[in-house]
RNA sequence: GGCGGAAUGGCGGAAUUGGCAGACGCACCAGACUCAAAAUCUGGCGUUCUUCACUGAACGUGUGGGUUCGACCCCCACUUCCGCCA
């Protein structure tokens, strides 16, 4: 027996040289297998890999080579999301072009990758920011521009002067730039290009009945709030002396006898002032909001010194401007009703402002409206001829009623707004359109894109996009009348670039459209997605827009473009917080591999919490797994040569036998229903002991089944010492596309079980019997038991329960 | 405040969903090997009692109730933490 000591640092460089070969992961659809489509989320080039990458990686690596060996044509694909600020902050602070830092960031980690060994197709490979990929954002922007999809409109953005450029509404966290988490967003009012995501709110909504058993049931209620739909109605309240018209939205149409004041929001146009002083306040107010945390505002509000009519009661009401009214949301005016709205009531007991009861719970008088609104649904009361209806009959009728008069009709608002994508920014894509004096906006035409982003700019990080300054690039002439014009100098959030790659993915050199459909009706929709529950909301609800307006352009056959999400928990440092610069709790993968090789560590990640559950460090605990492995190659080296030896103990090749299959049924069943491969290394790890157990016992022909089964189950998880021990037992690889091992549950069942007996719910003794021991045998064989007896003797047995190969309970009195 | 998720040994976590709580690993303790150490192997390891006896008992899955022959699992109320929306 000659035994080979485990060490990563030989094997896996030399695995890593024959897996260069693209052809081993190359997605055949020719080979008439079933597709299988797994994606990790592309990574921002940073320049390092860190934990979170290899933890997502892992997963779907594992997950991508069992379904190889399952017999699947597998695409597991990989790119760069290469455009955003961290290439413009390189280059402010380290003088290193955007373009040349992007570019040696991903070769760094491209080698990394390839160190950890991930089975990528890398033939499919790219970068966000080539021209060969970004004129297809272009060419997408010009196609959502014909169909009245992206607009261009002024409107107050969110502007986070540290960045010195726009932020789209889900970039703001807690009123401050979600880059510079203490840096407040100001409010500036510039000409922007949006998409019209709010076109497709309803269908993001309705469309989630397609993936509601795939998604985390998390993820889709985050996007139900952040589309936020609310059915209500909008109706008019004149304002007195004037014929503008006051619109509201309103979800309790029910309670408008209780209105006692119409509130606009302070950029309301309405809500502009003739008296300076109001008009200074109403600035100042719009400023201070800027900065203030929308959950916990403090309500102040404007009295404008004017009257609107509420046109059920007749009703004249003040009209007051509140800093809590927003402008992006309904109409940017509200009615308050503060007797049965919280915020309102809020609102007004600190004005002074009458609140007047209209609904009365079901089953009660009045409410008191001293201390606090009531919200609920109940009967309308003190409402003219509503009087007396329900609140939902009510809101039925009235909404019906403001149509007819026409002053108002029912309406559906939604929290969601149309997507900003503009970016004073230098490294995105080129926004593709160009300003004619004469002609106005003009888009470039298919055939002169792409727009290529200059490479010769000079980036400050200061004021408007560095692209404004580049005469070479905004000087020209305009496409439809030939005179002089400007280029649009905008480029796009990068929430483009990531909102279709993984389609560019099926046909990724198509230099003649975006892809083929062929290949996407081929590989779609991908059935597995998996990455960070951090863009549930933004890329997550940009990408299932995207793909419904791609539909729409008779590109795609899908509505949705992910079957399945899989939304992997953080990696925490060893203190339990996330991994961060400031608090110096990193840990570097790559010193881990160094330290420990590259299968031990995907096993870590793997094996320390399941896969949706965020994950503390430990570094005591990496050198278990490495410890695990040192065991799995001592066996397997020592045991190579014994495959050819007569047969060995009968019981113990029996026991290992059963363990083996065990252990395939197990780890098969975690694959298939719930990927917690925590547990599956842990039955590897069992295996391994019972291995070690029975070693003495086991013959050649038992050794020659359980050797290359071993490997075959390590693979996904350790695919490196998989592939060595597969080259040891004189196999070709790839192990990954080997079939993956069969479950036989004739092997797998054990012969004799352990029963429970228990008295009154408690465990009191154990039967070792036959599999398939008769419900009565079980009762009697219970009875017999001298530590049951213990328990039963003296009082009155009232009845047993007896679960024939699970357990008996005796119960007594 | 609303919705959703979570809470299990010293630690990470198991318990295939109502049937032996604590698999597996880490840490720790002991033994074997060694001149010694490392590595490795073997055993122990929820808490408190009990016994000459690895004998047995009681308690134990955030707290309090409930359903059930039986509850980490289901129901009600609560505490704490996390996420999203207000």
């Amino acid at each position: 027996m000659s035994e080979t000591q485990y060490d990563p640092q030989q094997i896996e460089p030399k695995w890593q040289e024959r897996w260069s070969d693209p052809a081993l992961y190359r997605a055949d659809p020719a080979s008439g297998r079933p597709k299988y489509y797994v994606l990790e989320m592309l990574p921002y080039p940073s320049g390092r890999l860190h934990m979170g990458h290899v933890r997502n990686y892992s997963i779907g690596d594992a997950l991508a080579r069992y379904m190889w060996m399952r017999g699947y044509d597998v695409l597991h694909p990989m790119g760069w999301d290469a455009f955003g600020l961290p290439a413009e902050n390189a280059a402010i602070q380290r003088g290193r072009h955007p373009h040349e830092w992007t570019v040696s960031n991903i070769a760094e980690m491209r080698r990394q990758m390839k160190r950890i060994g991930f089975a990528y197709d890398w033939a499919r490979e790219f970068a966000t920011c080539e021209p060969e990929y970004y004129r297809w954002n272009q060419w997408f922007f010009l196609k959502m521009l014909e169909r009245g999809l992206a607009y261009r409109k002024k409107a107050l953005v969110n502007w986070c002067p540290e960045c010195a450029t726009v932020l789209a509404n889900e970039q703001v966290v807690n009123g401050c730039c979600w880059r510079h988490e203490t840096t407040p967003v100001e409010q500036r009012a510039l000409e922007q290009w949006f998409l019209k995501t709010t076109a497709y709110a309803e269908e993001l909504l309705n469309d989630m009945r397609e993936i509601e058993t795939g998604w985390p049931e998390r993820v889709l209620t985050m996007q139900r709030n952040w589309i936020g739909r609310s059915e209500g109605a909008e109706v008019d309240f004149a304002l007195e002396n004037s014929d503008h018209k006051i619109r509201v939205f309103t979800t309790r149409i029910d309670t408008i006898f209780g209105a006692t004041c119409v509130i606009l929001a302070p950029e309301h146009p309405l809500a502009a002032s003739a008296d300076p002083q109001l008009e200074a306040a109403r600035e100042q107010m719009i400023a201070w909001r800027a900065r203030q945390d929308p959950g916990d505002i403090k309500k102040e509000g404007l009295f404008t010194g004017q009257y609107a009519i509420n046109p059920f009661s007749g009703e004249r009401v003040p009209v007051w401007i509140g800093n809590f009214v927003l402008t992006g949301y309904g109409t940017g005016a509200i009615m308050a009703v503060p007797a049965h709205d919280e915020r309102d009531f809020e609102f007004c007991t600190t004005y002074g402002i009458p609140i007047r009861p209209v609904i009365r719970p079901v089953d009660a008088g009045m409410p008191a409206t001293a201390t606090e609104a009531f919200t609920g649904d109940g009967v309308v009361e003190n409402s003219g001829e509503w009087s007396g209806l329900s609140s939902e009959e009510a809101r039925r009728r009235m909404g019906g009623k403001a149509r007819a008069e026409g002053f108002g009709e029912p309406a559906i608002t939604y929290r969601l707004k149309d997507w900003g994508v503009s970016r004073q920014r230098y490294w995105g894509t080129p926004i593709p359109v160009i300003h004619c004096p004469k002609c106005g906006v003009v888009p470039v035409p298919e055939k002169d894109l792409p727009v290529v982003l200059p490479l010769d700019v000079t980036i400050t990080g200061r004021g408007s996009s560095p692209l404004a300054a580049s005469e070479s690039f905004t000087r020209v002439n305009c496409p439809a009348c030939g005179a002089g014009a400007r280029r649009e100098t905008d480029t796009m959030d990068t929430f483009v670039d990531s909102s279709w790659y993984f389609y560019r993915y099926c046909d990724p050199h198509n230099g003649n459209a975006p892809f083929d459909s062929a290949s996407i009706a081929r590989w779609f929709p991908i059935d597995q997605y998996i990455g960070g529950v951090t863009h549930a909301i933004l890329h997550l609800i940009y990408s299932r827009f995207w793909t419904k307006v791609m539909r729409d352009l008779g590109l795609v056959a899908n509505n949705e473009p992910a079957r399945n999400l899989f939304t992997q928990g953080m990696v925490l440092g060893e203190d339990g917080t996330a991994m961060s610069k400031s608090k110096g709790n990193i840990v570097d993968p790559e010193e881990m591999i160094a330290k420990y090789g590259a299968d031990t560590c995907r096993l870590f990640v793997l094996f320390a919490a399941p896969p949706e559950k965020d994950m503390p460090w430990n570094e005591a605990s990496v050198g278990g797994q490495r410890r695990f492995l040192d065991r799995v190659y001592r066996f397997f080296t020592r045991n190579l040569e014994r495959r050819t030896s007569p047969p060995g103990d009968p019981a113990a090749e029996r026991q290992c036998l059963r363990k083996l299959h065990q252990t395939i049924e197990k780890i098969t069943h975690d694959f298939d229903n719930r990927w917690h491969f925590n547990t599956s290394i842990a039955a590897l790890m069992e295996l391994i002991n019972e291995l070690y157990a029975t070693e003495a016992g086991l013959g050649g022909e038992v050794l020659s089944h359980v050797l290359p089964s071993l490997a075959l189950l390590l693979a996904p998880f350790a695919p490196y010492l998989a592939e060595e021990m597969w080259e040891n037992l004189g196999r070709t690889g790839p192990i990954f596309r080997e079939k993956w091992p069969e479950f036989d549950a004739a092997l797998a069942a054990a012969d004799t079980i352990e029963i429970p007996v228990q008295v009154n719910g408690k465990l009191r003794g154990k039967l070792t019997v036959a599999v398939g021991t008769s419900k009565e045998e079980l009762e009697r064989l219970a009875l017999a038991d001298a530590k049951t007896q213990a328990h039963v003797a003296g009082k009155r047995i009232v009845r047993i329960v007896v679960l024939p190969a699970k357990l008996v309970n005796i119960v007594v009195q």
